[in-house]
DNA sequence: ATATGTACCATGTATGATAAGGGTACATAT
DNA sequence: ATATGTACCCTTATCATACATGGTACATAT
């Protein structure tokens, strides 16, 4: 794998490695079936902690782009091409925009859609 | 006024100086057409900023629980008791709740819910 | 043994943003 | 003069959060 982190860079190092392995299988490099390098592997390459790795094959798999398979590995997901374009991040904001300028028409201050979101976030289990 | 302010509350002193005035029209014990202290007097009274106190009967008013009469001060809203068991707070929770539960259920973090209403909240211009 | 993903405990650090306060000023009226 | 609501300027302190890190452990398989 050719990724490349950049510390300075703002993006958070997690952020950089699915960017990276979403470029990698837009542009053709990582195919569908193939493996990638062992979370551990692939945080000693890079100079990462495993758990910044394991965050960013965590999120991977949640939308699609890659699979673990316990012991064996963890490998290119097979939709990996189409669901690499979907961006989960725009999707979210615009959902969330649309509910916030609802409510903003409507003389809501932004101090209390803080207040209501905070209280909506810390009143929930995770 | 018997307005009392703790300031250990988590509670926004602004929000606490209008849950009780709100509570002191729904209780009847001020009625329609009434004075309210004014800003510089209330917030001398409970020793708090004018801009905190003004801020309470910006939305207070708003809410159509008070009025602002100018320089010659500002007084319960006629409507006042109907607009005082209006709970806006609530149903900002409700429609804020609503879309953030449609996003947990598609598996997106609270991390990334968080960011994204970060960004649209910084990103407006008020 | 060694390696896989995954889960849990924890800490530190830095950034960002809120709420609150301080000050000054204005037009309006008594 | 004095008082009203209102609108700006700027500052500060506290808090919440994300990020990254460290360590340990587990079941599973080669």
């Amino acid at each position: 794998m050719e990724i490349i982190i950049d510390i300075e860079d703002p993006v958070p190092l997690f952020a950089q490695v699915m960017e990276q392995i979403k470029k990698a299988v837009l542009s053709g490099k990582k195919n569908p079936g193939e493996p990638l390098p062992s979370i551990r592997q692939l945080a000693n390459d890079l100079e990462l902690n495993n758990k910044t790795v394991a965050k960013a094959y965590r999120l991977l798999e949640r939308d699609g782009v890659i699979q673990a398979r316990g012991y064996r590995g963890t490998f290119i997901h097979p939709d990996a091409k189409a669901n690499s374009r979907v961006d989960l991040t725009a999707w979210v904001l615009e959902e969330l925009n649309e509910t916030i300028e609802a409510l903003r028409v409507k003389d809501v201050t932004d101090s209390e859609i803080r207040i209501a979101f905070t209280n909506i976030m810390n009143n929930h289990v995770n």
